[in-house]
DNA sequence: TTGAAAGCGCTAACAG
DNA sequence: CTGTTAGCGCTTTCAA
């Protein structure tokens, strides 16, 4: 293991110079800095991280809490984060809590332990004192999402309102839906609740009445599946299905094919985030696009301009969905490229 | 910010009798052990593990660097691999190459950077050299398949041969296809070079002879549906196609679906991952599992191995992969559980 | 059974 | 412009 001392020793100079040059604090000859900068290069030498973060009370290391991995939604979503930290120099922590508050519990002892700078959190797990734990070790926090609670921390929302409205107009408006199933995630979570509130706002702007039932589940591609397979099973007729996400509309999709039920002629389908492989799916998914890219890029920028001033006012962002129309809900849906 | 001083200080022992009691070091009076657990507990002491990676030389960090986020079976792989490390006391700092030797280069600094105490390696951009320089700066490394080189170091594979044997015999014995296309993977890579001799093997032993094309994808699901497009366009007649992974065979139905071909009763699909999304397909889609269960557990534990005991032989692995046979390439295929 | 103190590799006053 | 030195929080000899 070469140390700063080794290549302050080759160089002839001090430590103190060295660490200098590495970290382009000027105050230095440059004819000191390019000999410095030949040895470093001579020596192969990398400085050490942990040390480092040991000297300065804080790491490069972003911790990402996500709910799952399952749902192809959030490895998009994580690849874009780390896409961004990367570019400016941080690195990311990946706490997957796979929905379970024990883990959620784990990694914000991890993140402590660790020295993260900052957090990006996506879980239902996480509550208002977790934040203000986080945020009393010097942990900066943001949310994405699916936060169900008020904080006073910084956070990243999509407004599901509008998006379930999008959609919902679509099948009223666009499709003459007037029997529309809504599989919604689990009832006490904010992006649930404001889907819902969506799905009513569009069936009040409908101007005649539209016949809806609700069910619940847990954006697992497998509660898509078994409420739609109960749905059809308990003889209730419906002529669409709008998901609270792509998985389980997959999932509700699958089911609707076992059954003989033709997607879109006699039930169309819409779902939430559009995940890559919407248009692959056959019929090929509609879906309300919640701009992975624009969040992940939002939440890390946030993140450091909060870490690197410390003193700045959190800000509270609300992103813009968008209406993805294919083949699922319309007759005349879009092509694979769209 | 609460440290070891200040346990020292409020039980009056010095910090290297807490240390001790932090772990378990043994050598101390049972009464002194409770009382400066109980401290701890008071002061909700949390040892800083930063400091200890500094002090130790290595830290709780396993690498994992991985390909892509994209295809489904990577986050599947990255989820298991997490889970066993956690219960076994490491986290995992994850690396998404995504496919690029310069993200690779920067992931590898990175760990290095970091002081991991391990790494593991799935990647097409990591050579024999890469593993020495990490191993000789003290970090052990194993790879996971897809390692296209040899090498002295630990390793996971899956009997590709074997997996493609099994998925092209199915066809040709089970299925009666005489006209198979295989879409492969890069021709580089290893995997595709044993999948392809698989697939060879599975031809001699026909009996018979059989109609055969190869393309060459990436692994992605655009891939896999330019390649079928392009044969379907070209008006090249087939009766089945087995693709390297599941993206691709997603891929695949995908433009079967769009020139109105059916699956399986024109043309049988088969993939290779059983990625969980597998099951929701329409038609559910069959594929040779290669138990990311088993190679994730394998992984972190043999990893874990070396790194406690530096002095271990380095061991090679191999896993014999299952067929899942589903609707994709059977018309009495499986139902959603299988 | 315990404590004092050196040291892990780096940063950042402070002094020169 | 550069060097000295005191930490960052923890582990670990070595003595006591």
């Amino acid at each position: 293991m070469i140390t700063i001392k080794d290549v302050a020793k080759e160089a002839g100079v001090s430590v103190a110079t060295v660490s200098r040059v590495l970290n382009n604090k000027g105050g230095a000859k440059p004819e000191t800095i390019t000999h410095v900068e030949n040895v470093i290069k001579k020596l192969n030498y990398k400085p050490n991280k942990i040390a480092k973060s040991l000297s300065e009370g804080s790491s490069n290391l972003i911790a990402l809490l996500v709910p799952t991995l399952n749902n192809p939604f959030f490895p998009e979503l994580v690849r874009e984060i780390e896409k961004v930290a990367n570019e400016n120099g941080y690195n990311v922590y990946l706490c997957n809590s796979d929905d379970d508050r024990m883990k959620v519990e784990y990694y914000l002892e991890s993140m402590i332990d660790h020295y993260v700078s900052g957090a990006i959190i996506n879980s239902l797990h996480v509550d208002a004192s977790d934040l203000a734990e986080l945020e009393k070790r010097g942990i900066r926090t943001i949310t994405i999402d699916r936060a169900n609670f008020e904080h006073p921390y910084s956070a990243i929302t999509v407004d599901h309102t509008l998006g379930a409205q999008l959609a919902v107009t679509h099948l009223i408006r666009d499709e003459k839906c007037n029997n529309i199933v809504f599989i919604s995630g689990p009832k006490n979570e904010k992006s649930a609740i404001d889907r819902l509130t969506g799905f009513t706002l569009a069936l009040n702007e409908a101007g005649h009445p539209v016949k809806t039932h609700i069910c619940y589940g847990d954006f697992g591609t497998a509660s898509g599946y078994e409420n739609t397979k109960a749905l059809i099973q308990n003889g209730h007729s419906f002529d669409s299905i709008f998901c609270a996400n792509d998985a389980m509309a997959i999932g509700a999709m699958r089911a609707c094919h076992e059954f003989g039920i033709k997607v879109p002629s006699e039930v169309k389908i819409v779902g939430y985030d559009n995940i890559s492989l919407a248009s692959y799916m056959y019929p090929t998914l509609s879906s309300v696009d919640q701009c992975k890219e624009d969040i992940g890029r939002l939440a890390v920028n946030e993140l450091i301009q909060l870490i690197k001033n410390p003193k700045n006012k959190q800000k509270q962002y609300e992103l813009e969905p968008k209406l993805v129309i294919r083949n699922s809900s319309t007759i005349n849906g879009g092509s694979i490229n769209e």
